[in-house]
DNA sequence: AACGCGGCTGAACGATCGTTTAGCATTCTG
DNA sequence: CAGAATGCTAAACGATCGTTCAGCCGCGTT
């Protein structure tokens, strides 16, 4: 009785609201803006939903929801999860970009999710040989989750300067493929940054 | 007149304004809270800055000039920006990150500026032998500076993994390294995640 | 001493906010 | 067919928003 007639007001409500809530964030978004967007009266929308932190936190929901969704149900969310984002509407992606900067409890908890899944991925891979080893993995995996959710939160300037008007999944394409080439061949030939980094960060410690 | 005297009410108004935009975001702001972290009056903050809009904007130039006062002048703001943004306040971060995901013309700028800086810094780098080459140099300058701000952007999120309570230098020392190590020795050792790339992306091209 | 002027404030304005309440239709239940 | 329940709305509540306005205080000038 409850998923099944999901084309009802509240989904369309539900729907709305990540849309304005991605595109003007939640405090820049009223009530009133999102009832007028799902064609329905304010009223209705707290009917619903209770409160305003109520709707919030349904579109936190279905946005991890439709995200885990895209993986096998346990174990690694990475790869399909790589898939499935760059495939994500585009609504989705800026209302969880955003959700991912204020720091909300379930983008957290998604964020950590995926973090230690990469680390096992990652470990699975060093231990076959196919993921070169580090010092410190922990840190490894969470900079790659950055680099792998980074033109999501940035895609607005992403798409921007590299598809033009278009937002459109092959500007996507592009820059996962750059990253890959990144990722698997090394950007640099030798290692002049990583000793000056190493040198840099000795200096500061004695500072 | 302007520069000399920078202790004033006007810039602690800008101060309090950069740290309550970046935790609270623009809209979720009030005039009289950014007044009460000042301590003056609501009326002094417009007196100032003439509108709410006026200070942000006052705030966004503000930003830019820091960062841009870390590279020398005309060229090269890579890698002057890489450690004087990791260097940079708390407060700032978190603005810079929400206005790079609000798409403000001030922050846009500031990526393009980057971006462009950074293709002809990898150019450079190219034609000398210590950097790979690629057949999409602009896609990798994007992806490249997204990578770079990412841990900016998701700085939150990054330092409670990696760091615990500490949102300090030494967090982001780590995720740097991490980042500079998957950057020069490259993460995977054989291209099994590149070519499975080209064939999803050839797939959903004949789609 | 009188004056002008910029930094600054208290009080108030209209608008808009999230939320509540009362009530209208429609449908299901007995 | 009476009646409870559901989906939904119009109208209004108090609070808070950005902004304006009249005026106070301190200081340099004439």
């Amino acid at each position: 009785m409850r998923s099944v007639e999901d084309l009802t007001a509240r989904a369309r409500i539900r729907d709305a609201a990540l849309e304005r809530f991605g595109a003007d964030g939640v405090a820049g978004t009223s009530v009133r803006a999102i009832a007028a967007a799902a064609g329905v009266s304010p009223a209705l929308v707290l009917h619903h939903f209770g409160s305003k932190a109520g709707l919030r936190q349904a579109c936190d929901e279905h946005v991890l929801a439709a995200i885990r969704s895209g993986s096998g149900g346990d174990g690694v969310i990475e790869q399909g999860a790589l898939a499935e984002m760059l495939r994500a509407a585009t609504p989705a992606r800026r209302y969880l970009g955003r959700a991912l900067l204020d720091g909300s409890e379930a983008a957290s908890a998604l964020f950590t999710e995926i973090v230690d899944s990469t680390q096992r991925w990652l470990a699975d891979g060093e231990e076959q040989g196919w993921v070169t080893s580090t010092a410190d993995a922990r840190a490894r995996a969470v900079t790659y989750v950055s680099w792998l959710l980074a033109p999501l939160v940035l895609s607005d300037q992403v798409s921007r300067l590299l598809g033009g008007d278009v937002v459109e999944t092959e500007t996507s394409l592009r820059a996962a493929r750059a990253g890959l080439e990144m990722l698997t061949g090394g950007l640099f030939t030798d290692d002049r940054w990583l000793s000056a980094f190493t040198t840099i960060a000795k200096e500061g410690q004695t500072r």
